[in-house]
DNA sequence: ATATTTTTTTAGGCAAGTCTAAAAAATAAG
DNA sequence: CTTATTTTTTAGACTTGCCTAAAAAAATAT
């Protein structure tokens, strides 16, 4: 049905889509996909021809309702697949995303079915993000940046911003996983740190942490 | 290292070096792929220059070591991935193929030795094929095509040739799965059937399925 | 030994996906 | 409201992997 290509594209245009209501600029998917807006022009041209995206010249693009429905199967897959890296094959959370950028193009409905099933029918992945169901619907839990908590507020630590490695070892490093009890204990103003107590270690942590992290408010 | 296009031709060539000592021809791989002489030149020739086959013009082509344990290594991973199919997410083994001929293309050591973990280790696919170690050694087992069995002689099936879907469903028919013990009962002259015993049931069977079964004797 | 058939290679072309450089449109600045 | 800058599109080219048709080599038959 689509190439890898394309579903890739899909992919990136439903993720900025979930942060914008405009249209999608050429440049951000672009961007988005380290490639070049010429590159961009070519391929929306393609998408919009197999009607999944609506596109006008210079307006950018949106999903169609099939293009939605594509692109979060895709995120689903991914997903469903960062869990099983976790749960049954002792992946930690910074080494599952590149090898589920590939499992994601596996082409099969039934294996992502039964995948679902040996694990229980997961709702987030391992970065606290939510697997889409069948349908690609999302359902989205109210949580909250870290910086966005005063001082004194508790929460349970349920999803990181940036996946990246190199962020989510920093994590490991800190004691700060997932389902973690985080309590505010002090703001800084000149740097906009903060001290916090995670479980029941203190700990100061910089803005750009805290602009990564997401806390569910209890 | 290699794209999908080539890890296809390295698996074609190494499945027909498995029945054949000499260059293995452009045609034979044309057949095998599905594709045309023409193009079987041209990959040949890049897969020259990576240096995992040996070719010269009209001499056909014999794999390198390295192609040798690459391709080894992709048909690990195929049977690696049809075993987790069968034994994890409820497939039969007439499902598995498609599934693993997209699988074996992931690109992640990791990936496959924690699979091995997680399945024990095992050392067949569901259709009794041999997985290739981590160095890419194959143990053969000694088989008999069911057909040359003598009559009263007695055996496991261990194993099958043909592995289409078909065929494998008109085994599942028949009560017919690896494992089971066969013996011969008859040996008809003018058509080559079989008359044979499956666990407690007499069955007659055609000899173009019994060139494709493959027994254990005891 | 020569002619015929089969196999393999070459030549030229096409689609997908990407790139650079240049042109066109949209946006921002003065 | 013009001019300058940024964004987007177009034009043309390249690589990979495939194809058809024709030429060349090898194998087979007479
Ligand atoms: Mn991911
Ligand atoms: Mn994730
Ligand atoms: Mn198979
Ligand atoms: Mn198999």
């Amino acid at each position: 049905m689509f190439t890898l290509s394309e579903e890739n594209y899909l992919k990136a245009i439903y993720h900025l889509e979930l942060d914008s209501d405009k249209g999608i600029s050429t440049n951000a998917i672009a961007e988005q996909l380290e490639t070049k807006a010429s590159s961009v022009t070519d391929m929306i041209k393609k998408l919009s021809e197999k009607k999944v995206v609506v596109y006008k010249k210079y307006k950018g693009v949106h999903l169609t309702g099939l293009g939605k429905k594509t692109a979060a199967n895709i995120v689903r897959k991914h997903r469903l697949w960062e869990v099983f890296l976790v749960e049954k094959l002792n992946f930690s959370w910074d080494e599952v995303h590149d090898v589920a950028e590939q499992l994601e193009h596996i082409k099969s409905p039934k294996l992502i079915n039964q995948l679902d099933v040996l694990l229980g029918f997961p709702t987030h992945d391992p970065h606290g993000d939510p697997i889409p169901d069948k349908e690609g619907n999302l359902k989205t839990i109210e949580k909250s940046l870290l910086s966005t908590l005063a001082k004194n507020e508790t929460g349970i630590c349920v999803g990181v911003d940036d996946s990246s490695s190199e962020f989510l070892q920093f994590l490991d490093k800190k004691g700060i996983t997932l389902g973690k009890k985080i309590t505010v204990l002090e703001k800084e103003d000149f740097d906009d740190s903060l001290s916090i107590k995670v479980g029941e270690e203190k700990l100061s942590i910089s803005k750009k942490i805290a602009n990564n992290l997401y806390i569910k408010k209890i």
